[in-house]
DNA sequence: TATATCGGTCATAAGATGATCACCTCTGAT
DNA sequence: ATCAGAGGTGATCATCTTATGACCGATATA
């Protein structure tokens, strides 16, 4: 996966800010249209999403939209659209800032360099009596020690990371799968099932990993 | 814990933001001095900071330094100075986000929202006793957490949406079940009748859930 | 080579949902 | 007051989701 999906039809704009950001350490991809952009966010996904409203396709707004219907990637919407109605389009929609054009690239990586902090630099996540250690990979649950295999760390991992909230399936899948993984989506009821016997829940009366009916599975 | 604590020393923009901000359901502090913003921090905390950085006291800097040192709970940073490098600083500091004076209030609180959504998982709508988490699909009635099948969550949240409004049963129908459904329109009471159950609410003496005769339904 | 673990498929069981039906009640126009 | 049509409601049941034990091949491990 790559860090930052830069979508953007100005080429040299693009390239310009492709460079300072690989200059910062950050895998980028760019491209120049939506659709593009949402190809190559299903196929290969993206820490950050770096979008222009004005598109030659479809428009940016739409692009955002779609990108949110199954992930929370951070969205910076960039755009020489200054109307009040179009920031609070974007910003409703779930992008999580909305930079008017011309901007200063400095401050545009300043504020990509603080979400990539808050959001991926963490080394320790919990709830619950549920700590994981996602440098080393190991788990501990209730005070214990436990060895969880990979597919099982991940899959655990993203559902406390995003505790609270209740994620589809098939996000779940796409995410610790891999959406191009010939498996099948059945495959995640038997690992939330080794799961919940790794936490000692009981699906009937599940205490930490919730089933919601139709949607998915949620971590409390 | 307040929601939102306001550093700001400017009385009347303090006092205009915390209306608006309480009336979007925020629970509100505002603070005139950056020594007064660590105090009241350090004693009831906050889930997300307003500060403005010309205070009469301390540097908003240094508040914003002070208050990352044990704490990661959000700050926008709100100022009159619009400097490259003040901005920079800020951001660099930790702040989310670093908004130049003089603002849109409904940009800030679109923002604001944002930061709710993202980082606390709350997305809520409400009415009347009754509140609808759309993040984790979960429902409060009356205090009490009900359980809420997919379809009568979405028709609940549709009505609860648009508290006060009639909606027509074709347009209920439409945007809930899809308006390529082979369905029934008819179906449409059943739901309608289980969620008044779950309401406590009866339908002759509907106090949430009203019969608008001819027309469909509302919520008040 | 023998053994253990992992990660996936399959079949089946168990459960929840929600559409429909049948029948009842209410509304309001005539 | 009557009646047709709108709305309400309990029961039923097909369908779709989820849970889970058994099994198996691949891969790592001893």
């Amino acid at each position: 996966m790559t860090d930052i999906l830069i979508v953007e039809d100005d080429r040299e704009l693009s390239s310009l800010l492709t460079d300072f950001l690989r200059a910062e350490g950050y895998t980028v991809s760019a491209v120049d249209s939506g659709d593009r952009a949402l190809q190559l966010f299903e196929r290969y996904g993206a820490k950050l999403v770096v979008l222009d409203i004005n598109l030659p396709d479809v428009n940016g707004f739409a692009v955002c939209s779609k990108l949110r219907e199954n992930a929370d990637t951070p969205i910076l919407i960039v755009s020489c659209r200054t109307d009040k109605e179009d920031k609070l389009n974007g910003l409703g929609l779930g992008a999580d800032d909305y930079i008017e054009k011309p901007y200063d690239i400095d401050i545009l990586i300043a504020k990509i360099k603080g979400i990539f902090k808050r959001r991926y630099q963490q080394e320790m996540i919990s709830a619950d009596g549920v700590t994981l250690n996602l440098v080393d990979k190991t788990a501990v649950i209730d005070g214990v020690p436990v060895e969880l295999p990979a597919k099982e760390f991940e899959l655990l991992a993203l559902l406390v990371e995003n505790k609270g909230k209740a994620l589809r399936k098939e996000y779940l899948f796409n995410t610790v799968w891999g959406s191009d993984s010939d498996s099948e989506l059945q495959t995640i009821h038997v690992h939330i099932n080794r799961l919940r016997q790794k936490l000692g829940d009981d699906p009937k009366q599940a205490k930490r990993l919730l089933t919601v009916w139709g949607v998915g599975y949620k971590f409390v």
